[in-house]
DNA sequence: AAATTTATGTCAGCCATATTGACGTTTCTG
DNA sequence: CAGAAACGTCAATATGGCTGACATAAATTT
């Protein structure tokens, strides 16, 4: 190997960034937040992914436990607005949890045709594990930025939403203030 | 997109979070984050998600124009560590971009066994428009926090990455310092 | 030179999750 | 009572993942 003279385009090309393009509008175009979104969250749904194989389950159960948890007495079409899939998409994935005691539903008290869902303990602690493989990633990255970083970070999250005709469960969560993480 | 619309304005009970569990080990766990990032990256690729369809395109199509197009000269044995699928699974949808003119393969100089991918101007242009629509709620987002938030957004989605064994395009992005937010 | 490994492509089939459309039951409401 | 709403379900279809097996060309190792 006498000297080492690349002539030729790639060889062991440092792998790199194409030149940032902007827009049609000249705008420049936001690709660094754009693809760290996209490998945040890639990695942040794989912690639970891992998990939910040993139950036989995928993401689609995942997100229907998380809500009914977290929101006890969701009804089914509150579910179909959070989830946004329909309801042949959303019964196959419920009757599965049902059956395999997840979940109950109880009829509505003041409207019997409402079928409310509750997450069993069994549910619950489900629920609770996946959430508990998430929080440590997140505490590890708001670590690195302090209280007032996690502020901006929720700031940030809540403004990327859309906010026209939020579902119930929006409405819930924007109704709480940004929890500040006093310093 | 058909928005299911039956929005009754019958009364519920004010829907509300459970109250915060911990997890198994006490540890509290970080329900909100969680959440918002659920429904900031729904709404995130929701944007894409209306263009798409109108080139009989999906996520995975918008995956791969994306990275070719920001990569240029992407090997398909990159892209599978970068998406993490199967060749099988990206081989149909990389044959359908190369077939409509949306990406080119050249034969590598130094390793003829390569397929060095690039993509076309017609490519380049689907890219833009589509990172044009998610830069836009981006930029409302970032606007709300100021370019000193931007920076503490830019560390938390990096410190939510997995470091071990990255992929080339990791290593492109990680080796790339934190930009500080102009303007 | 021969054997092996690597990079890629492809065929065949399976599975999970999403879709649309149609129809039925129960229950609430005007 | 008539109609709409909340939910369930049947049937058919599409997308995008998966595994396993096999093929080819080119690079690397022996």
């Amino acid at each position: 190997m006498a000297d080492i003279n690349f002539s030729s385009p790639v060889l062991s090309p440092e792998l790199r960034a194409a030149e940032p393009q902007a827009g049609a509008d000249g705008e420049p175009l936001r690709w660094d937040i754009i693809e760290l979104l996209f490998f945040a969250y890639r990695d942040f749904v794989g912690d639970a992914d891992q998990e939910l194989e040993a139950f036989g389950f995928g993401r689609a159960h995942h997100r229907v436990m998380h809500f009914v948890t977290r929101y006890p007495g969701l009804k089914v079409a509150d579910l179909l607005d959070v989830l946004r899939i329909t309801k042949q998409s959303l019964g196959r994935v419920l009757k599965q949890l049902l059956d395999e005691g997840y979940i109950v539903q109880k009829t509505g008290n003041n409207d019997r045709r409402q079928r409310l869902l509750f997450a069993t303990p069994k549910g619950e602690a489900l629920v609770a594990k996946l959430a508990g493989l998430q929080t440590r990633r997140i505490d590890h990255a708001l670590e690195q930025i302090g209280p007032a970083g996690a502020d901006k970070v929720r700031q940030f999250l809540r403004a990327m939403i859309d906010r026209d005709d939020p579902d119930k469960v929006l409405e819930a969560i924007f109704r709480t203030p940004v929890a500040a993480a006093k310093e």
